[in-house]
DNA sequence: TGCCCACTCAATCATTTGATTGATTGAGGT
DNA sequence: ACCTCAATCAATCAAATGATTGAGTGGGCA
């Protein structure tokens, strides 16, 4: 019996549920594609990874295209598990604004490839009606709550009044995933970004 | 006689310059890159447009990671001629930001392509270091022009006396290029980003 | 004229790669 | 004990793909 990198559950049988196998395999991709990109995603790799034949894995993912929406819903899955982590009920707009920075900050730190991968699944999105059906939602859902965050500053005073809500949510959101997903872009930087994202939005007193 | 979809110069001759080869084999690749992405990049494809044999364009370029590193390179020469057409003497800080936005319109209007193309080999700079070594510069080129415009608007009253100039030139660039490459950004929606990034970084009378 | 060499092509190779086939295994139900 | 079927694998296919080989071809120069 191979490597069993999952050593959980009931190691003593064979077999996986198809949920299980599935779950392994969605794992063993999001792996690959940090390491090779989409492009040197193979389905062989896929299987030698998580343990498998290959026909197994067609088995269980039935085509490529099928296996990259799996790994499209599988970051989504992580997406809004992160999302929902805080609530943010009774809090001001700044107040909003800063759990949001905290959670960009946590992400950075503890899944900083579903970046990469989201990077690389956006990408192929403008190729691919059915990872960008999945993909294009979880931005606009990212957005939208920066939008929300910035219209409820402005009402209770913690933003500039003349604050463009769509187009500050939009500059923030580019502004994070861009610095996010360049390889050059280092945690201090990251920091003097969200500081000056504070300023230029903030009501000067 | 192919398609010869080059009607200058000489069509009279079979044979080319190698140079003029070289340009025409970066343009196919690059056009068929925005179709289908750099996964999608063909050799065979190439040729074919370019109207060669395979093997002429392993004549040509040797290899097909020399034939991305000259798609990167023709791609930094577009930036190049773009970055350097107006010059900037003289002007105050916001003066030459509503320039560089200008330029900016411009870009996305005149070659809508060559960001496409550039978050490919962005995307793929992480792991081929030769195409790192073409394209990373080419963004910190953009970024340190934010900040040198920032330090002087700064320095002659344009913008806010607490702006970072370097946290300016990464929200700025990254928000930027990020709505630049997103597939669902109307005109409007970047003319919204751009006014509020003004507001953003202006000094407030 | 004759040679050199940049340039070009048809044919072919060696791998890679997504997918399929047909047989086998074993857990759970009756 | 027997049956069923989800799950698994070895073997193989067909197409795609980057690259090479070897044979030209013609313009320019001695």
């Amino acid at each position: 019996m191979k490597a069993d990198s999952n050593p959980c559950a009931l190691p003593a049988s064979k077999r996986e549920s198809g949920d299980d196998r599935r779950i392994a395999v969605a794992k063993a991709a999001r792996q690959i594609i940090v390491e090779k990109g989409l492009e040197g995603l193979r389905t062989r790799d896929i299987a030698a990874r998580v343990g498998i034949n290959i026909a197994t894995l067609h088995y269980h993912v039935p085509t490529k295209e099928a296996l990259v929406a799996l790994v499209a819903e599988s970051i989504r899955d992580d997406f809004r598990v992160q999302a929902m982590r805080h609530p943010r009920v009774g809090k001001t707009g700044l107040e909003q604004l800063y759990m949001e920075f905290d959670d960009f900050r946590e992400a950075t730190r503890e899944m900083p490839e579903v970046i990469i991968i989201l990077t690389e699944l956006v990408e192929r999105a403008r190729r691919d009606a059915t990872v960008a059906e999945i993909v294009l939602p979880m931005h606009r859902f990212w957005r939208s709550r920066f939008e929300d965050i910035f219209r409820l500053g402005i009402a209770d005073g913690s933003f500039r009044p003349d604050l463009d809500p769509e187009a500050g949510a939009m500059i923030t959101t580019g502004a994070l995933s861009d610095s996010w997903r360049r390889p050059d872009t280092s945690p201090s930087m990251i920091e003097q970004a969200l500081a000056e994202l504070e300023r230029a939005f903030i009501r000067k007193s």
